[in-house]
DNA sequence: AGCACGCCGACT
DNA sequence: GTCGGCGTGCTC
């Protein structure tokens, strides 16, 4: 017998089947898709069988399997064919494709220092019971008939030596068995009744033939118990769901909803949880202890062996796109390609869908639903865009007037407030102070970046620049700057302008440490505090029946960050933190401050008009040929050699334009981030309609790259964003 | 990714 | 004459 290892490197160089001659000992244990362990090099590593021969002769010297790792397969077949799907997909080494799969502790070098831990339970015995013991037995005897099993801490109140004599006269077993780090309590089984609209959408999916939908419902029209719904249909089928949402709106809230619902049938993975706890997690998923798993990105791939439906929440957002890491894999993709697999459905859900997803609903590839209307039967709050340039006389701080006095009255009615202070794109891209002018590509229609070194503004696309100008061209005032306000500024505004308000900070700083996210929203809950302050974070799926004022401080810091979905992703967080206000009985409101008041990313939100803000994008992403009319490829080269990581850049895009004639190529411009440790970086952007015969070039050029040491190629399809 | 082999500079 | 720099090449 051979088996065909793929080992744990993740390097281009190994990243193929290696062959190794199986003991005869192991071959019972040796199955497709367990981890090995063979001798590689000088190295002993780990692997994964992907193929096995039963060839006898062994005509090639090859070495041999040392042992056997795992006695249950880790990666199915399932995985092990979508890993390959995306290597096709992605270009990244297919040993990258299985380690996103899996646990870090299932990861050869995180292996030893998680463990499974393990409990020690009493039982009784096949022994026959005598009619009575001494009285210290007995009262463990009476216990271990009722709760059949218990273990040792439970047992603690009892007299250690009688336990003790117990098990030494065979009536007790003492057994070692696995425990869990995290537990599920079952909690009130608060089921709302649905509206009529969600019952439609519900009744829809559970009927049809397994699809793809866009679940479009504004916020607060309550997606979660339509997710619920459908899912509890399936678990009662005995089929399992997936349930993704972005890391940051994974909140304790959210997954309290699902716990109190579903008990120990779920299984919710996020980055609160460390590696040991997120082992046990998924070990409860591959031994089918739960049915649904409710996590962020990586979740897509819990080993799930009969998949009802996968629900994508928030879909719009970018954190399902790996960008930071290798493989460059986009969650939805998967789920679309697991749903096929399964033959489920595969739900996206968002109050601001992106335009990509919209774009195949309005052609029919996917199938629309929507939830127009509130579920607490109110409309949406009324949203009031403050222009700050009118403001400017007014205003106190970072305050207007007009949200300076929403705040005074909601404190005076005990209500309670949000304020967003957005920091998205939070780089130095220079803006007049005085009209919020902000210098854009006249190619590309982002935001230049200011480069300190050569003061000059860049553009990261297309590498257009020019010089950096101390008027305004638009007012021709002096007040040009790369400003940016932190949330401790504005906490030290607040609390000088309503000394007795109680305010609440909610950034990376004040949630970094474990738990604190919780603590937070719990404490806002309960009322201790009238003003939550944050970032982003605040934005998504927080639920407070009491906030009725939400108020936005800078809307356009998102406006102008480098990316042509610049534009999206305002509207989206704007639309999205205006729905935190007035959620239940209580009518909300909105306040928007910002510099672009007739910017339709902004103008649109004042009436929540997604489908006017869906047209006037489209048109634009039209013309300048970006997504979803065409495809983008993102080729990164990397360097410590400014000018050879340049040439090299240039090079390959000569090569790739001559190649590509039909396609777009720009660049290679400087980076947004353009040197990081040392390393210059250089973008080539491709813009296209059909792939034609990119992948198989890209291929060529990493594989000519690959012992190329002094500059490094990342490819990334469809990036989320450019930097 | 490791790890060794290999061919040129400053030292006990 | 050696110790060691990190460039090149291989791992079943």
């Amino acid at each position: 017998m051979i088996a065909g290892v793929l080992v744990e490197i993740s390097h281009k160089n190994v990243d193929r089947i290696f062959e190794y001659k199986v003991p005869k000992e192991l071959e019972k244990d040796l199955k497709i898709g367990v981890r090995v362990l063979v001798p590689f090099g000088r190295q002993t590593i780990e692997g994964f069988v992907l193929e096995i021969k039963n060839t006898k002769e062994t005509d090639k010297e090859l070495r041999e399997v040392l042992s056997v790792v795992d006695q249950e397969v880790v990666l199915t077949d399932e995985l092990l064919a979508l890993g390959k799907e995306m290597k096709e997909k992605t270009l990244a080494p297919l040993i990258s494709c299985y380690q996103v799969m899996l646990p870090k502790a299932l990861k050869a070098k995180a292996g030893s220092s998680v463990s499974i831990r393990y409990e020690t339970i009493y039982r009784l015995s096949n022994v026959p019971l005598e009619d009575s013991y001494p009285s210290k037995q007995q009262e463990i005897l009476d216990y271990l008939k009722e709760k059949v099993s218990a273990s040792k801490k439970e047992l603690e109140g009892f007299s250690p030596s009688s336990l003790k004599t117990l098990v030494g006269k065979g009536i007790l077993l003492e057994e070692k068995k696995e425990k869990y780090r995290m537990t599920y309590q079952k909690r009130e089984a608060s089921i709302k009744t649905l509206t009529d609209d969600q019952k439609t959408v519900v009744k829809k999916v559970i009927t049809s033939t397994p699809q793809n939908y866009l679940l479009y419902g504004v916020t607060g029209s309550g997606k979660t118990e339509v997710y619920m719904e459908i899912i509890d249909y399936y678990l009662k089928q005995g089929k399992s769901s997936i349930v993704l949402v972005p890391e940051i709106s994974l909140t304790p809230q959210m997954i309290q909803r699902f716990q109190e619902r579903f008990g120990d049938k779920i299984a919710a993975i996020h980055s609160g949880l460390n590696d040991g706890e997120k082992y046990d997690e998924w070990r409860r998923i591959v031994r089918g202890e739960v049915s649904i798993v409710i996590g962020a990105r990586s979740a897509v791939f819990a080993p799930f062996s009969n998949l009802g439906v996968i629900i994508v929440d928030e879909e719009h957002s970018d954190s399902y796109k790996q960008s930071d890491s290798l493989p460059h894999y986009d969650a939805r993709e998967i789920a679309k390609m697991r749903g096929e697999k399964h033959h489920c459905s595969v739900v996206f859900g968002s109050a601001t869908p992106s335009l990509e997803i919209m774009a195949r609903a309005s052609k029919g590839v996917v199938s629309l639903l929507e939830l127009p209307h509130r579920i607490n039967g109110k409309s949406l709050p009324v949203v009031d865009i403050v222009d700050m340039n009118q403001e400017m006389k007014h205003v106190r701080g970072h305050f207007s007037k007009p949200l300076m006095d929403l705040i005074q009255d909601r404190l005076d009615k005990k209500e309670q407030v949000i304020l967003l202070l957005n920091r998205r794109g939070y780089s130095s891209f220079v803006t007049c102070k005085n009209c919020g002018f902000t210098f854009k590509c006249p190619n590309c229609d982002i935001s230049l970046t200011y480069h300190k070194s050569s003061n000059t503004l860049r553009c990261h696309y297309c590498g257009y620049g020019e010089k950096v100008y101390t008027e305004c061209p638009k007012c021709k005032e002096k007040s040009l700057s790369n400003l940016g306000v932190g949330t401790q500024k504005i906490e030290e505004e607040l609390q000088k302008y309503f000394p007795s308000a109680r305010v609440l900070r909610m950034d990376y700083d004040t949630t970094s440490r474990k738990g604190m996210h919780e603590e937070i929203i719990q404490s806002f809950k309960e009322g201790k505090y009238d003003i939550l302050l944050g970032t982003q974070m605040v934005a998504k799926g927080l639920d407070f029946a009491n906030v009725t004022l939400v108020g936005v401080l800078n809307a356009d810091t998102s406006l102008n960050i480098p990316d042509f979905r610049s534009s999206e992703k305002t509207f989206s967080l704007l639309d999205q933190v205006a729905g935190r206000s007035g959620r239940s009985e209580k009518e909300g409101r909105v306040i928007i401050q910002t510099f672009n008041p007739d910017h339709y990313a902004i103008s649109l939100t004042k009436h929540h008009d997604y489908p006017s803000f869906y047209q006037k994008e489209m048109d634009i992403r039209r013309r300048l040929k970006y997504p979803p009319y065409f495809y983008l490829c993102d080729i990164k080269v990397k360097g410590k050699d400014a000018s050879y990581t340049f040439q090299e850049a240039l090079k390959i895009k000569n090569s790739l334009e001559k190649n590509l004639p039909q396609m777009i190529l720009l660049g290679p411009s400087t980076a947004g981030v353009f040197k990081v440790n040392n390393v210059y970086s250089y973008h080539i952007i491709i813009k296209y309609k059909q792939d034609g015969s990119l992948y198989p070039l890209l291929s060529k050029v990493l594989n000519h790259y690959q012992s190329n040491v002094k500059v490094g190629i990342d490819i990334d399809f469809n990036p989320s964003q450019i930097l």
